[in-house]
RNA sequence: GGAGAGGUGCUCGAGUGGUUGAAGAGGUACGCCUGGAAAGCGUAUAUACGGUGUGGAAUCGUAUCGAGAGUUCGAAUCUCUUCCUCUCCGCCA
């Protein structure tokens, strides 16, 4: 969330920025406002009243250490009124405090200046692209149609055993799967990340602490026997590593990566491009999160697109970058851009991977902080970047590396594989 | 799942109702000492919010001894709830 210092010193400049956000913050803005101006106050009578108290109770304990009962009772009279006031203004202060936190949780990040204005998914930017798009033979087909020919994938099965968006990868389906997590995470290691293996639920906490409570409730799974939820991506468990630390200026920045299946429930986003691979309920993701100084955050947000340039461009695969214009960005973002390759035979984009900077609006829920020479701690930055979502990979390396013979798998990839084709 | 023990600051570890934000030790930082280093000596070493205030100096107040609630004039210390850790038993990959 945004920090109330921040809102309350530039009210006028975060309503402005919000705006390109297509969210409208003033009427909320000057409720918070209005809350922490009640909430200071309420402080200070509070903590007076504390303060008086205390001062009685030690005084209470001295009579008592002189045997001067009487002073002792007269002065223990005094305490009954004072403790009702700190009993009232103490409640106050919790409720106040709640509210402040209700209303704070539904304003989303600020975009950065380089944000393109924008409503749609049309409206976002293409940075720049790069690769071919290859020219199919007459009879290629999407990929769901190739998983089937060469037995790859089976969703039938996934259907019967779970339910529609969970399928089941069979022999070189299976095997190119594990090939890309591997090629995901050995480029990943090689680039200076952390690898890390992360539980796949989380509790309430760590939802709630990178961002996914209590925005997007309903996209997760949860486990109510025991309160738990499945992670919709890795970057919720390795980011609440850093929940509640204080880090030294000269471990930043960290650098973690961490393969996981991944779980989305998609609610209300059934009929449009769920075929085959496009979206499914569970699937893998190699992520990449760092935690970063502010100065150096958006240096950082570069390194990272560049890095994940360098995937897709091992694979061979079409690809293009978009800059997120202000109303198709995430909540938690103050910028983004998507990755996408285009899936020859479907002849369209995929988005395989989002790459944002959230600055320290993630930070500030997560108290991910550091303390550098000055002795002063602070909020961190952190990043995160899919490197890469697969489903969406093999999709695009399916159909556009088909031909009559069979499918060419990338020469990059082929030491994962430990096989040239799939026929 | 059954029985017991315990959760204190960066770490270890005292502390069972009254200046305890918390002894002591270690670690770390700075200073002294040294040709340099070690040892030794000295000093410092949490976070959040609020008040006064300046160049984000400083200073005062409040809270925090796993978390939440309670008893009391007063709780790290007593009671309850809850989470977690450890030991033993059972069960299981």
């Amino acid at each position: 969330m945004l920090t109330l210092k921040y809102i309350t010193e530039n009210t006028d400049e975060v309503i402005a920025r919000l705006a390109k956000k297509r969210f409208d913050g003033a009427a909320i803005i000057a409720q918070v406002i209005e809350l922490d101006v009640l909430r200071k106050a309420t402080q200070t009578k509070l903590d007076n009243s504390l303060a008086e108290m205390n001062n009685l109770s030690k005084e209470i304990g001295l009579f008592f250490k002189q045997g001067k009962q009487a002073e002792a009772a007269a002065a223990k009279e005094n305490t009954i009124v004072l403790k009702d006031n700190i009993k009232i203004f103490d409640d106050k202060l919790s409720e106040i405090e709640q509210k402040l936190n209700e209303l704070l949780v539904l304003i989303p990040n600020l975009p950065h200046a380089s944000v393109p204005e924008g409503k749609h998914a049309e409206d976002n930017l293409v940075e720049r692209s790069g690769g071919e798009i290859p020219a199919l033979f007459e009879d290629a087909v999407p990929h769901w149609d190739l998983a089937k020919k060469y037995d790859l994938i089976d969703f039938e099965l996934g259907v019967k055993i779970s339910g529609a968006g969970f399928p089941v990868y069979k022999g070189k389906g299976a095997r190119l799967q594990r090939a890309l997590i591997n090629f995901f995470l050995d480029n990943a290691r090689e680039a200076g990340y952390l690898e890390i293996q992360p539980p796949y639920v989380v509790n309430a906490a760590s939802g709630y602490g990178t961002g996914q409570l209590p925005d997007k409730e309903g996209q997760m799974y949860h486990c109510t026997i025991d309160d738990l939820y499945l992670i919709p991506t890795a970057e919720v468990p390795v980011t609440n590593i850093y929940r509640d630390v204080i880090l030294d200026e000269k471990d930043l920045p960290i650098k973690n990566t961490a393969y996981s299946a991944c779980f989305r429930r998609e609610a209300g986003s059934y009929g449009k491009d769920v075929r085959g691979l496009n979206r499914l309920h569970q699937f893998d993701k190699v992520e990449i999160v760092q935690i970063q100084h502010p100065d150096k955050s958006y240096e950082t947000l570069d390194q990272m697109v560049i890095y994940v340039q360098t995937l897709v461009e091992k694979l061979e695969l079409p690809w293009r970058i978009l800059r997120l214009c202000g109303g198709d960005m995430g909540f938690t973002s103050a910028l983004t851009f998507d990755f996408e390759v285009y899936s020859a035979a479907q002849e369209r984009w995929l988005e395989v991977s989002s790459v944002s900077n959230f600055e320290n609006y993630q930070a500030n829920r997560l108290k991910c902080r550091f303390k550098g020479a000055d002795k002063k701690t602070q909020l961190c930055h952190t990043l995160n970047g899919s490197a890469l979502a697969l489903p969406r990979i093999v999709a695009a390396l399916l159909e556009n590396n088909q031909t009559p013979e069979g499918i060419r798998i990338p020469k990059a990839l082929i030491p994962y594989t430990g096989f040239e084709m799939i026929d």
